[in-house]
DNA sequence: CTCGCCTCAGAAAGCGTTTTCTCAGGCTGC
DNA sequence: GCAGCCTGAGAAAACGCTTTCTGAGGCGAG
């Protein structure tokens, strides 16, 4: 007897009845292997056609063991860059055919292990996005997770290519910026503690300080969006600097806002740098300063990456460092001679 | 003889083994039935343990004829809007235990039909976020989709529920705003053309100049990016008009930016408003006077929509109807009486 | 003319689960 | 003490597909 659509959906057996043959036959017409009777391919595809069938992915999947998708964890989805890795995840792997599963860890680093780990079991492979987790704890769950790219971070684990942006050299590159517009009381408004791109800027500051014995560099605690650098007004003020390197875009912003409204001039009285440069940057006013990230193509990248692994090639590259560039906007400009004055 | 993870990676077969029990056993314990020996449960749960046994999704979804997944197909991942309802809906169907699959159309209209047809034989359900395609296809193609949401788009389907923004009453509540600083010459930037939002804020300033024969509203062509509100000084200029309603803010702030750099002052010399409220809004200089819509929330409820369908419960709300709010700040002032004579 | 090879389609065995079906064993109740 | 019920676990079917295996038929070569 027919089984007609038991499920609802016609599948590859309401085909096979309708043409006349076997179910192995109708797949194998699917799937374009050619040792198949011409005739009967253009009957079993007529039938397809009429029937409107469309084969099954998840049956498709079990047999395959593929899925044709990867995941991606991220810590916190309302974060441009992450967006912005995204679409160009998701755009790279579209032309390939694979389509993308999301995870918000919500800035949770105990989800993300488990995020992960669902994410992995349901795709080809996987990228993580600057995780929050240990070094301990990424190094003993990486394995698991492979094919694994991760981005702006890296690990022990071997066979486990990352993605990493030179923060360091680019917090330098604007620290030196500043420096040759004349200031020499620079404070650095700090992102997430957690965050690995924020140590890097760290370090890259120690070495900025190391070559630049007499340029003051003030440290402010802070986070990664808009309110951290509103809500920062005061610290940076009190700190007497008149050079101030925002943690990302978005911390700049922020900043700007808020010196704005307490009717200070940027660049005249104080200069504002940003870091990622998001579209937003350049239409800020003053237009923004920053440093220049290539985002979307480390997204696209990581695909690539991602697809090596995947196929099994041999992945040449095991990673990539993206060095940053320094666009020079209108916020910042010439230090302000008598800024000490206010200050005191 | 054991079949000791043939495909590399352990399945029920091996914890079954290692438990002494055969394979709808552990399924069962998995599973938390409750018909099963205490002990034995025990027993299949450590060698669970042991073995870092975790249920393949895949086998799981075909069993169960459900994957946990939904999609959702948007017209342009970089656009803020959609962002942010990715984020809600994201974030709500996390916490039922569902993940998003997304596809990113590009704003082509044909890929839209593939991309949804295919994310949704991967998924439970579906979300299509504004769509480009014709009233006609997507009335063809929605029942083949469901359970189907619709955001910013309505459907004549049966059993499609939608989600839409009274972007008409929107645009009338910032048109009303500005006439009673006293502006009379308006100008709207335009978004894209398909664009179903669009279409109902020309209705609302239709709606509008019924009721305000005296004021004059010029329509500018445009698009949806920061590219189109800078791009679109000189028309702006042209135009005579003293206040601009733009589609978005995104538009809005690359005008006000625009405006900027030709030394005019927003809002001494000109107001501009936007539409949507993204986060960046509040943070331009001069703030800017916008129309709030619960973005986020939209997602969110586009889940709830969503679930409710999946469950097959009765679904009391058939859609809804988001109404924005106006937010005033600083990107609107009162109107310059000689702004005409610059025009003239 | 017959043997063997080659082509091509159907039968069936997976893929890794869940779930129904079946059945053995222990219990209750008469 | 035995029929019938109930509990609980294994066997097997099902989910929808791909792919190997099997075998029938056609053809060429000896």
């Amino acid at each position: 007897m027919v089984r007609k659509s038991a499920s609802g959906r016609i599948g590859i057996a309401d085909v096979a009845v309708k043409a006349g043959v076997s179910h192995a036959t109708v797949s194998r017409v699917m799937n374009g292997n050619f040792t198949v009777d011409p005739e009967i391919a253009a009957r079993v595809r007529a039938a397809a056609v009429e029937l409107k069938y469309q084969p099954n992915p998840v049956g498709r999947s079990l047999a395959l063991g593929k899925t044709d998708t990867i995941g991606i964890v991220v810590p916190d989805l309302a974060n441009p860059t992450f967006q912005a890795i995204l679409r160009g995840l998701s755009r790279a792997a579209a032309q390939d055919g694979y389509r993308v599963l999301i995870a918000d860890s919500f800035e949770v680093s105990s989800e993300e292990t488990i995020l992960a780990g669902e994410a992995r079991r349901r795709c080809d492979g996987l990228v993580l996005c600057a995780p929050r987790m240990s070094d301990a704890e990424l190094e003993e769950i990486a394995p698991s997770l492979r094919p694994l790219v991760l981005i702006n971070r890296t690990t022990a684990a071997a066979g486990v290519p990352s993605l990493v942006v030179d923060y360091g050299q680019g917090v330098q590159d604007i620290a030196e910026h500043l420096v040759e517009l004349g200031h020499t009381r620079l404070a650095f408004l700090a992102g997430p503690p957690r965050s690995a791109s924020n140590n890097l800027r760290l370090q890259g500051l120690q070495a900025f300080k190391a070559a630049h014995p007499q340029v003051e560099v003030t440290m402010l605690e802070g986070g990664s969006d808009f309110d951290t650098g509103h809500g920062a007004v005061d610290a940076v003020l009190e700190s007497g600097a008149t050079g101030i390197l925002a943690f990302n875009d978005l911390v700049a912003m922020g900043l700007m806002s808020g010196l704005h409204e307490r009717g200070l001039d940027v660049p005249g009285d104080i200069s504002v740098t940003g870091f990622d440069d998001i579209p937003f940057a350049r239409y800020t006013t003053p237009a923004l300063t920053t440093a220049a990230v290539p985002i979307t193509e480390l997204g696209e990248q990581a695909w690539h990456q991602l697809r090596a692994l995947i196929r099994n090639e041999e992945s040449d590259a095991p990673g990539s460092r993206y060095q940053p560039k320094l666009e020079v906007r209108a916020s910042t400009g010439p230090a302000k001679a008598a800024r000490t004055a206010v200050h005191g």
